[in-house]
Order: structure tokens, then sequence, then C-alpha cells
DNA sequence: GGCCGCCGGATTTTCGAAAATCCTGTGAAC
DNA sequence: GTTCACAGGATTTTCGAAAATCCGGCGGCC
């Protein structure tokens, strides 16, 4: 068997790696949004000929990370505060509903993976700029798990698939919001109200409470994006 | 300027042609569901190389229509109840919540738009099995048109996107509801209902009769399901 | 008999180069 | 001075073949 540099996930394809390599680079910044990619650069970025690459760069495409101008190329999708507000109110919409049908239907188990999700994600420290960014990354999936656990007993597998990705879509916004300074919101006790009210099955009230959290989210990047543009 | 016997799209890319011969072989069922797909028949399908047949089924599985097996080629998304179920709850949320936001934002422009698809509907006849299906597919086009005029005004490209994907999922089941005989129910008083509602500006009505609409029609197919599969 | 490992064909996946297309800047015509 | 056509280079897109992987069957071994 042969193994790469850049060793391919075992049973994988260099394809799937390009897409996970480049779809990491998005969200993480490294490309910026409406950036131009050459496939040049793609390929020395992940060392790969440029078949995987392309296809890498349709499913992005399918996505909704890049866009394909045919025959001139691909780019980043840019952000706007009109994409976050929709992004927005769409999240509130569809989590707003996948919570209440989480409540109405999740068990036992359902209610223990909250409490362990929310556990987890509260012990990793986050405070304030200075933050190594490992351990913000390491926060960042926990918060995702924690998110992901609340809903997770709604049973409508494409409602989850549709918060999944709007999730992923707004956490190019959301990594705005770390360098907002004077966070006077306490994030933590909104997730703690979150979880305590859902695991009591106050179901309106949880469901406002995380529609709530949405939209305070919301007004934080949009005042960056007011300040003018990051960057 | 080289032109081929299929002709692709001008200025387009014979990816895209390959993308769209197979999503519409996938959607008429001239591909049927679970169907493992070869490249070498696709290849003959498509009259092209490997290269931009395998760029369409990326996209095509990033978009749910095929099932990719790394290493084990593609198939056709199979088609289940459940998933029918899924879909048409879906639907009924963001379909629901599109058109009420439309009602609330939609001008005499909007107004005009509904009552002109609608019109172009209603004038294709669509009695019972016999029908041409051509004519059949022309239907399909304006009741397409028809639900997305209903909706254009909602103000959320997001949504409007999510709206546009659950439907062209439903189409796939909706193919096997025109094999149902005595369709007892009224489809075009249904259209009409919805239609008046809408301009009439009632809302919650208006949202009312289009989620009974697709409840009708999943009730239909799913009769069909339990009728033992279909072929 | 049942199970494991290996061989050969079928298929997918990737490569490197050719073809097609786009972009830039230069120069001629008006 | 402006416009237009058109080379020349850069870039994307597609091809055909090579490499990698999977599937099925055969033979040896326990």
């Amino acid at each position: 068997m042969k193994e790469r540099d850049e060793a391919r996930v075992a049973g994988g394809t260099l394809a799937g790696d390009a897409y996970a390599a480049i779809h990491r680079a998005i969200r993480s910044g490294e490309l910026a949004p409406g950036q131009r990619l050459r496939f040049a650069e793609l390929q020395s970025l992940c060392g790969m000929s440029v078949t995987p690459v392309r296809e890498a760069l349709a499913r992005l495409t399918a996505e909704g990370f890049t866009i394909s101008d045919d025959h001139r190329g691909f780019r980043v999708a840019p952000l706007s505060l009109a994409e976050l507000r929709d992004i927005v109110a769409n999240r509130r919409l569809l989590e707003g509903e996948a919570l209440r049908l989480s409540i109405q239907n999740g068990d036992a188990e359902w209610e223990s993976r909250v409490l362990a999700a929310h556990h987890l994600m509260a012990r990793v420290p986050r405070e304030r700029d200075d933050i190594p960014s490992a351990m913000r990354e390491e926060w960042d999936r926990k918060h995702a798990a924690f998110h992901r656990a609340l809903l997770s007993a709604c049973g409508s597998p494409i409602l989850l698939d549709l918060c999944e990705k709007l999730f992923v879509k707004a956490d190019r916004y959301r990594r705005m919001s770390i360098s907002i300074p004077g966070q006077s919101r306490d994030v933590a006790r909104e997730h703690e109200a979150i979880m305590t009210l859902s695991i009591e099955r106050r179901t309106e009230p949880a469901v406002e409470a995380l529609r709530a959290h949405y939209q305070n989210t919301a007004d934080a990047v949009q005042r960056l994006f007011e300040d003018g543009r990051e960057d």
C-alpha cells in the first residue's frame, strides 16, 4: 500500500482529502472570501494533481462554499451582512423546530447526551482574545457537538442535515465574532439556560432561548460588519 | 468554435452538461433508484470522457441524488417511504414559512406573478393516465413555476434555495403518483384555493391550505408504496 | 467441508499532457 | 484619441492511459 507525504485517510480518496483541506482553509479564513482559486496553488496546497482538486471544488460549489465561473475558474464565496442575516433567520426557524421536535421525542438517553456535551464544552476555558488558537478550535468542536446533541432527537434526518449545513455556513461568520473585545453578554449562561429548559421539557421557553441565542450572536457580528469590514 | 454532436450549452462546460443529463435521467426514472452507475455506461450516455462525468457525479452526490462508495463507484440514491415522509414534513415547515413571508412582503407585482403562473398551469390539460408524456412534462414545469411564484416574495434567498432543493427531491416521488388511477382529490381546486387565499392576504388559511396540499400528495404516494413498490 | 490467501479481470481513481478558453496588451485603422 | 482586432501567454477544461483498488473464483491448508 502506497503512502503519500500527506497520507490520505485510510480507504478514502484524494478528492476527499482535497475537499477536506480546502473546506478547512475556507472556514479558517486562510482562503479569504472572494479570493480567486487557481489550480496551480491548490495543487501545491493539497499535493496532488488537478483532477481530484477539481472534483473537490465541484462539491464545494454544490454546497455554496465556492463559486464557479465557467471557464474562468473558481473563487471563495464572499461574505455579506445580508447573507449573515439570512442564515440566522433560517437557523432560528430550522433549529427552533428541530429543538421542539427533540424535546418532544427525546428520551432519557438524549437528555444525558445533552448534559454530557454541555459539560465537555463548559470545561474548556474560553476567556478573552489571548487564548491559544488550539484551545479555541477545541471549544469550537465542543460547541458544535453541544448544538448537535440538542437537536439529535428530532427524528428528521433531513432537518438535521439542513441544520448542520447552516451551522457550517455560519461558522465563517462566527469566526469574526471572536475578535470582539468586550463580550458583554454571557454566552455560557445562554447555553446553560437552553440546556436546562430543554431537559426540563419546557418546550417553548427552550425554543425561544435558542432563537434569542442566535439573534444575539448575529447582532454581535453585525456590529463588526458595520464598523468596517475586518482585515 | 468546435461543435459536438450533443452540442454543449453555449459557454458551458461538458461537466455541466453531464450533470444536467444524469440529473434528468434520475428524475425521470431512466436511472432507477439504487441502480449502480458505471462510468463506461455514463460515458456513452453523455458522450464524453470520464473526467467531466466524474465531476457531475461529485456534484450530484453533494446534493444527495447519488451516493458515493469510495473506490466502489456511485449509485442512484434509493427511495424510501421514510424519506418521503421526511421530505414532506420539512416542505410543510419550510414552504409554509416561505409562503407566510411572501404574503407579508409581496407587492402587487408578486400577486400578478402568482396569478399568471396559476393561469398558465391551469391551461395545460391534465386528465388521466393516457396523456402524452410531453404534455405531462409541460404541466410539471408550469406546476413548479407556480410554486416558485408563490414563494418568490419571501425575501430569503436561502429559504428559497432550500425549498427548491426539497421540491426537486420530492419530484422523484411525485413521479410515482401520476400512475395513481382514481385521483379522487381535486388537485386543481387545491391550487386555486392556495392562490386565492394568498392573494387575499389571508395568511394563516393560505399557509394551512399549502400544508394540507403537501400532506394530501404525500398520503397518495404513500398508499402506492404500501401496495408494494412500483416496477 | 470450511476458511484463508492469492491471482486476474473489472472498475474506479489519478496523472500528465493536449485542447479549449480567457485575459492582456500591442498596434493598426478611423 | 479611441476603438477594434488579434497575437501571446496564462488558466481552465478535457482527454486517454496508467495506477490503485475492488470483486470473484480458485487452490491450498487446517
